[in-house]
DNA sequence: ATATCACATGTGACTGATCACATGTCGAGG
DNA sequence: CCTCGACATGTGATCAGTCACATGTGATAT
């Protein structure tokens, strides 16, 4: 897995530049993680290369707008259809290996943090998701991914909610 | 975040062989992701370096025994107290983004693929589980780890189920 | 004796991710 | 007219992670 991929499903949904394709990342880092901006260009120029996309237009201030190709489309589908890497890289979950190294107080501090954060996610969730129940077939109607990071949040919350209030 | 965390938490609880590690790094594969090898050996050795852990002894087969020093142990607690990264890099959930491009039957596929998967880590995880709930101060007691993976695969299996059975 | 396997550590090349920095354009408002 | 902010793309260095390969030891069984 790595960026590619995310750009090349981005690509799939419509023709955008790079500058888009950052904003994409930007609005979904509940569910894509943040992309450095010099490395989608990077990436958009590679898959041009390897013919997954191609440069449809240049507009102002030089902006290139990428497509997928038919041979990008087929990777994707062979990616998607692929199996999956199910390695997990996910600092709090790393973090709660390690949180009997630290006392009561910092473990409850730490649970309290995280469960902020959770609960925040959950609330711009499900606020996106009235939009998505409304428009049914919206731009990327992402149920999946929508859903998938409910569930998550739910259960990391449910977690951090035990944690926080010192369950042993 | 990155091993050289995993590895310090490791050291933490007791001093060990970069071999060692990489066993405890395969036996929590559900929770930590799989280390390559080398690198294993190579963050000891910065770790050394940067005062975070010492070579403690050397064994048969030339292998080295390392442990945490006070600087190492100061080290990992500031880490886990630090604000966390909250970036999430897993590949279900990135392939959940995109799986409106592919057709039904393709979708139903790919999350029985992913529920047989979650399904046999929730069954990896209950019997561990066990083994933790009879030893409460087991070597490294990892009961937050337990209970967020525990959380964590029934989310995912909950999405996967509801997918499989092809779920609009 | 010696073959084999588990133990144990390492190097070199490469790729992808990240950081810091650099450059230029277009439109709006003062 | 000029400044400023949003738009837009890029380079170079570095680092962590990954892949493929290399090397050697000690115990056990034949």
């Amino acid at each position: 897995m790595s960026l590619r991929h995310a750009v090349l499903g981005i690509l799939a949904q419509k023709p955008v530049t790079g500058f888009e394709l950052l904003s994409e990342f930007d609005i979904s880092r509940s569910v894509i993680w943040p992309a450095p901006q010099n490395e989608v260009y990077r990436v958009l120029r590679v898959l041009k290369q390897e013919g997954l996309a191609r440069e449809v237009a240049r507009g102002a201030r030089g902006s290139r707008t990428y497509a997928i190709t038919d041979a990008g489309r087929e990777a994707l589908r062979a990616w998607l259809m692929a199996p999956s890497d199910y390695s997990l890289r996910y600092e709090p979950m790393l973090k709660a290996v390690f949180l009997s190294e630290v006392g009561g107080e910092d473990r409850r501090e730490r649970a309290k943090a995280d469960l902020a954060f959770f609960e925040e996610q959950l609330a711009i969730l499900k606020i996106r998701g009235e939009a998505v129940q409304r428009s049914p077939d919206a731009p990327g109607k992402r149920v999946d991914a929508w859903r998938m990071a409910i569930s998550f949040y739910q259960a990391m919350a449910e977690w951090a909610r035990a944690a926080a209030a010192g369950d042993r």
